[in-house]
DNA sequence: CTTCTCCCTGTTTTT
DNA sequence: CAGGGAGAAG
């Protein structure tokens, strides 16, 4: 059974062309891949099943404009991480064999507002230095003006700071008022709505003193100022006069409205999407911007891609059959011409120990059968879903990345240093002044915070810290010994010309003591993600561009793991939450833990929450060419109740046994004596 | 009053 | 495994 034959796929046509001639794209796309390509001008919504050859259709969209006279530098290119940005114009590039696709503009809405921001800031009396501040730096805000305001002081059921943050968050999000916020996904907290209201409204005017932006500022000052200053939206449409945006399914409400704002003058958008892929839906994304688009957009042209060129026929058969309950959707069916001996495998195991093997030994049998490890996959519903199996595959020496999870530069040790160079961009930047504070010995919370709101006061320069701190009467001794070195640092870095990563060299060696106090346990560990960031840092040539992007665009490698600087992935196997999984594929796909509590994940209840979770299903089987296996342990571990029978994923349980056959795993003798 | 330390808990997904 | 709470120490 395990006979593998070789199967000859057609090579996808094009991609490849002498120079001086135009490219033949009736003969590299199909019709409706064409028809999307060519079109002319006006909304149009292109449906894209999975597999689809979406990017491929964005890639030749985007050739096609600038073959036909569009300029570059006016077409805009809106996707979901900087990186698929890059690699869509880069493969332009090689298509046109010529640079013109590097005047694209592209990125994130994050990071696109981000730059437009910095720009045009000063209509909205916005510095163009901000901060942006990512949601745990936003939660310790709160955390902040929380204690400041004496709310919950006492109240062990207030909400804890990273809730209170998703609150005001989502409300923002959805563009709903707080109270419909709380009455439709925290009821529970609705008690204390007067108080998160009173916070909300501090937390807004605490920002805008000290030139901080969160994550939902950026779209909604950027909302607010295509508004409200009309010669300024009409600068930015009549710039952009070819919009893209990819993953349309995964926008906000928020989002949406930018881009009918950035279209104004000419209704020259094209969105792409496919509703049976909205995974985001829990940070306010809202598949109805698809189904709406036509309404928001009169004249809309609709074309559907429904042909796979990615998976075999049995693969979509299980992931039609995945989807085929979701109540509402542009209805399509996904089909191939791809077929091939394997078909999707559901394997039972009895714990988690004998699935961790299970997916280790597969893989080393494929890698035998010839297999490169990068063309294989391990997708999961959560980050620490994968712990064991990374303990197996290090066991093995099978060699792995893991993609989210937790972030790089989310990991304490790099927020703090990063927070030496926020304060040197942004002097008023309260949120980084009291991490980097905080790190000193004798200076806690209470004598932070008093420097804080005294160095922003005074608008003090960074390095005055120390005479400021004295002026505060902060008494000799150990914490004045630490703010006089940390003035030194700052007042030595303000004067530096050097470049970013000599910057950062300079605040590594004032931290590493630091760390090394804090962390005695793992300094080693924590001192090579610092290597690693150092590495980062020599890309950037502005210390203003570096703490921006690396805010916006974190990193897709997480802090565990082979921390590598080097980034292509050869002989390396990846394991991945489904999320960041998105729009990648691999020829052998395992999905793991496909049991209740897990996948679903136990704190989902509601229906539209479960529909996700069943799109997540969906998204996580389409990422497979050839080769699908689901598994899921029989018993499981769990803290509180020790070991339970576990029960199979309700989104398997209720499928045919046609599309998905059942496997169960034995231990044999040769594996029982290893 | 402030900071430090130790123990507890409870873990989705991400710009 | 980190963040918060409680209690001890400065």
């Amino acid at each position: 059974m395990d006979e593998r034959t070789i199967v000859v796929r057609p090579a996808p046509p094009g991609e490849r062309r002498a120079t001086g001639t135009r490219l033949d794209y009736a003969a590299a796309l199909n019709p409706a891949q064409l028809a999307a390509v060519t079109h002319r001008q006006g909304p149009a919504l292109v449906v894209a099943g999975a597999g689809s050859g979406k990017t491929r259709t964005l890639i030749y969209r985007v050739a096609w404009l600038i073959e036909n006279g569009v300029a570059p530098a006016s077409i805009l290119l809106l996707t979901f991480t900087r990186r698929a940005a890059e690699e869509m114009l880069g493969r332009v590039e090689r298509l046109l064999g010529s640079a013109a696709a590097r005047a694209v503009a592209g990125g994130t809405f994050h990071s696109f507002a981000n730059l437009v921001l910095r720009r045009n800031g000063s209509v909205l009396e916005l510095r163009p230095n901000f901060t942006i501040l990512d949601s745990a730096d936003a939660a310790d805000a709160l955390n902040l003006l929380r204690a400041r305001m004496g709310l919950g002081s006492k109240d062990r059921r207030f909400p804890k700071k990273g809730t209170l943050a998703e609150v005001i968050s989502m409300a923002r999000n959805k563009c709903r008022t707080l109270e419909e916020e709380l009455q439709a996904d925290f009821p529970h907290l609705i008690e204390h709505g007067a108080a998160i209201a009173a916070l909300a409204e501090a937390y807004q005017g605490y920002k805008a003193e000290r030139g901080l932006l969160d994550y939902d500022d950026l779209l909604w000052r950027l909302v607010e100022l295509l508004e409200k200053h009309q010669p300024t939206r009409e600068r930015l449409s009549e710039r952009w006069r070819q919009i893209m945006v990819d993953e349309f399914q995964d926008t906000n409400l928020v989002q949406a409205r930018v881009v009918r704002l950035l279209a104004a003058a000419h209704d020259n958008v094209m969105v792409v999407g496919d509703d049976a892929q909205s995974i985001y839906a829990f940070r306010g994304a809202n598949y109805r911007n698809i189904l709406d688009f036509p309404a928001v957009f009169p004249g809309t042209r609709v074309i559907k891609l429904e042909q796979n060129y990615r998976s075999y026929q049995s693969i979509l058969d299980l992931a039609n059959a995945i989807i085929a309950r979701a109540p509402e959707k542009y209805a399509k069916t996904l089909f191939t011409t791809r077929s091939g001996p394997s078909r999707p495998l559901l394997v039972r195991a009895e714990d988690e120990r004998m699935q961790s093997r299970f997916v280790a030994q597969r893989v080393l049998e494929l890698r035998e059968a010839g297999v490169a490890l990068e063309e294989m996959a391990v997708l999961f519903r959560s980050g620490f879903h994968s712990f064991d199996l990374e303990l197996e595959l290090q066991r093995r020496d099978i060699p792995f990345v893991k993609r989210g999870g937790l972030k790089f530069v989310e990991a304490a040790h790099i927020k703090d240093v990063l927070a030496h160079l926020r304060v040197l961009v942004n002097p008023a930047d309260a949120v980084s002044w009291l991490r980097a504070l905080t790190l000193l010995p004798g200076v806690g919370s209470r004598l932070g915070a008093a420097l804080v709101d005294r160095m922003v006061a005074q608008r003090a320069a960074p390095g005055a810290i120390a005479e400021q701190a004295a002026l505060a009467g902060v008494k000799a001794g150990p914490s004045r010994d630490g703010l006089r070195r940390l003035g030194e640092l700052l007042a030595g870095l303000a004067q530096s010309r050097g470049r970013p990563a000599e910057k950062l060299a300079q605040v590594l060696e004032y931290y590493r003591p630091l760390l090394r106090d804090a962390y005695p346990d793992d300094f080693p560990r924590r001192e090579r993600d610092l290597e690693h960031l150092h590495n980062l840092a020599e890309r950037y040539r502005s210390l203003e561009a570096m703490v921006a992007e690396m805010v916006l665009e974190p990193t897709a490698d997480a802090v565990a793991g082979v921390a590598g600087a080097d980034r292509d992935r050869e002989g390396i196997l990846t394991l991945s939450t489904i999320h960041s999984a998105k729009g990648l594929e691999w020829r052998v796909v395992f999905v793991i833990w496909l049991c209740e509590g897990r996948f679903p994940a136990a704190q989902v209840v509601d229906e539209q929450a479960l529909e996700e979770e069943r799109r997540l299903l969906y998204v996580a089987v389409t990422r497979a060419r050839d080769e699908l296996y689901l598994s899921y342990p029989v018993y499981m571990f769990q803290r509180a109740q020790g070991y339970t029978m576990s029960a199979v994923s309700r989104f398997v349980a209720e499928l045919d046994p046609e599309v998905l056959p059942a496997a169960m795993l034995e231990e044999s003798e040769d594996e029982a004596a290893s």
